[in-house]
DNA sequence: TTGCGTGCAAAGGTTTTGCATGGCA
DNA sequence: TGCCATGCAAAACCTTTGCACGCAA
């Protein structure tokens, strides 16, 4: 699918929102909330489907937390696109969500590659764990 | 949370059907339709319950695949075949899951240990890419 | 004018919860 | 007997869908 052909006053108000989130993980109800907020009238229907557009192209990023919870969505933004491939590590603990970029990963997708005839998507996938500040908590 | 406290015909039943997955994925309603078919009658919320305790208690491991489906669950049982770290795979086109287990990739997890101070968690984890019928397809 | 986007409400699927009953220890 | 487990149905929750209307190009 592709990013929306019109662009409509709800695309634009979305994508100011999107920018002001920072790389920082939202929830397509965070969205709701905030036009709420806002006293600005858009529907969920359109939410969800802007956002399913967005993912779709790229623009956003969407994985899974906890339970059965609500999915999370991370604006990338243009720039991203350039960018290296790069890992997303979530704390299951804390939430956080960190960016790694080094060579043991590239390896892992040549690897990957090689010996298990898997192309790794690293924009969806996801690497849960336990990060430095929670590990140590117990 | 711990194990239930009590015996019960029901819980039997469910680790029965749980040693016979061979440490394959399932679903709640994977259960669910199992005794439906074997004429049991067992309650989708006895079944939830039991397997939120059994996953609480480390028997099951719980995760998460795509979109706003179904939870999956993954019995390691005593025996340790199936204990071992390894990784889902998961193909977007096709669907399918693999599941693999590598020097490789527990080198990843050493060095994301090491050199990122993250404990990954394998189970939880699914990495998102083509499978190899699928990425010759276009 | 064309057809995509929107809003509302209803439906859909998965999981949880309230409450009375059943059954283990 | 005391509590936990169960079953049923309803509710909760997130998300999708149908349909008529609005609006960009």
């Amino acid at each position: 699918m592709q990013r929306s052909a019109y662009k409509t006053r709800q695309l634009d108000l979305l994508m100011t929102y999107l920018e002001s989130t920072q790389g920082q993980h939202f929830t397509a109800d965070d969205v709701r909330k905030h036009f709420e907020e806002e006293k600005i009238n858009i529907g969920v229907a359109t939410i969800y489907r802007q956002l399913e557009k967005l993912v779709a192209d790229g623009t956003l990023q969407k994985y899974f937390i906890d339970d059965h919870s609500a999915a999370c969505f991370e604006y990338s933004g243009k720039d991203c696109a350039h960018c290296k491939p790069h890992f997303h590590l979530k704390c299951e603990v804390c939430g956080n969500l960190f960016h790694i970029e080094c060579e043991e990963l590239d390896q892992l997708i040549a690897h990957l590659s090689e010996k298990h005839d898997f192309d790794l998507n690293t924009v969806r996938t996801v690497l849960y764990g336990k990060c430095k500040k929670c590990r140590n908590l117990n």
